[in-house]
DNA sequence: TAGTGGTCTAGACCACCGC
DNA sequence: CGGTGGTCTAGACCACTAC
């Protein structure tokens, strides 16, 4: 890379991109050892200082993580609700972070609304695939949510798929369509509950639900996934970290 | 600082402290220049490379911000929804930030209750100063909120200083207490409005309302600041950014 | 002790700004 | 054109980890 083409990017962003590259290919699994920053200054041929500012943007964007004498490692692809920066937690005292178990109840294919296609970029009717979900807190429902995604990054997106994965989307989008989430936008509002969110969640019509509008981006601001969350609070807050 | 006594923090976090020690004495106001990173580093005897990272870590924090060719500036205070990492805005199209127009109800000494303490790490009754406000978006109430903030960092806090400051309580805490707001933490619900809120915002009683309680740390993860908000979320959502 | 990340330096060149 | 921030290098030393 030392003296390579008309150079557009600054080298450690190229630096960064191959080695987003190299990830995404395998080359290093989850909580592996990368090599070192002189090696990897060597693989590219650019100095130490230019494979550490690289590395310095995967770790403060929670790709790596590093430990001083041992080296720098793969991080963990962090689920939904962390990518988000956000966590249901226990709503007093116990601050540890419950996991949420999701349960599939719809995925189909559908046309984009009109709000869905102003939040992903994509014209109005346009293919689209549809998720519904329950999410449950040890065991009690305590959440439902609608995904949208666009039909053309998520072309053989079915119900088998996210079974599979366990329910872990984030992980899903990066592992099997290669979409790595790396920041969303939310919107929150306090809503009464409709007959149907109150059915599926179990609480009374027109109680008080937070209701959560997420899109999701990808590199490059590219939008990759509107989705609409209504969570009873009752007994969890959903809390900012 | 070239060999000063056995070094305990790296040298760019102490060129970052001498910085923020500068700006809040006044050195440089609100979007004035700072002298070069040559000139800086010859300042306080460290290499460029050195002030430069301290610098990143201000621009990061949003205390500065550069501009290439012409030099590095002096980011406006952030009012109080903008340091939160959140705004007010519209809930369809209109994406600009609207100002909130906060109006003084109450401001008086207290004692920690058993949740403020917890969450400010006092003991439980310590003195602490409690402000209640309404808050108006285009001149239409539409919050409510309750600071409480621990009295020993606060001491001649009252209402004429609030309303001499025209509500933005971060900027105040900064400019008159010396107290710089780093980084806040919330958690939220969606809450039926007992008739005390539902009075004040002007809605119906166990209207759902969204409930924030938010935590605000200074440097060093010091807590500064207790604070839980009531929202009308009927025209508006609470939205991150 | 050897290898890793963490810090720091001095100097170079580039891209952008304003005169 | 000179001055600014932005990038890149090569080399040094320190702090921590593992053996």
């Amino acid at each position: 890379m030392k003296h390579a083409a008309p150079r557009r990017a600054p080298l450690y962003q190229q630096v960064k991109i191959l080695l987003l590259e190299a990830l995404e290919s395998g080359e290093w699994l989850q909580n592996d050892v990368l090599p070192s920053e002189f090696e990897l200054a060597a693989r590219f041929e650019v100095s130490q200082g230019t494979v550490r500012k690289a590395l310095d943007e995967l770790v403060t964007e929670r790709v790596l993580y590093r430990r001083q004498g041992k080296g720098t490692f793969v991080a963990a692809y962090l689920d939904e609700w962390d990518r988000a920066g956000f966590v249901l937690s226990g709503f007093n005292r116990t601050q540890e972070v419950e996991k949420v178990q999701p349960e599939l109840l719809t995925c189909m294919r559908a046309n984009a609304s009109e709000e869905v296609s102003e939040a992903l970029g994509v014209r109005r009717g346009a293919p689209v695939v549809f998720v519904k979900r329950l999410l449950r807190l040890n065991g009690r429902v305590m959440a439902m949510d609608d995904v949208v995604l666009p039909g053309d990054l998520f072309d053989g997106l079915d119900s088998r798929k996210i079974r599979q994965n366990g329910g872990a989307l984030y992980e899903l989008y990066h592992r099997v369509f290669g979409v790595r989430v790396v920041r969303t936008r939310e919107q929150l509002r306090a809503e009464p509950a409709a007959s149907d969110e109150a059915r599926l969640l179990g609480v009374d019509k027109g109680s008080p639900l937070l209701c959560v509008t997420r899109v999701a981006y990808a590199a490059e601001d590219k939008p990759v996934e509107w989705r609409r969350s209504w969570i009873n609070t009752e007994q969890h807050a959903y809390s900012s970290t």
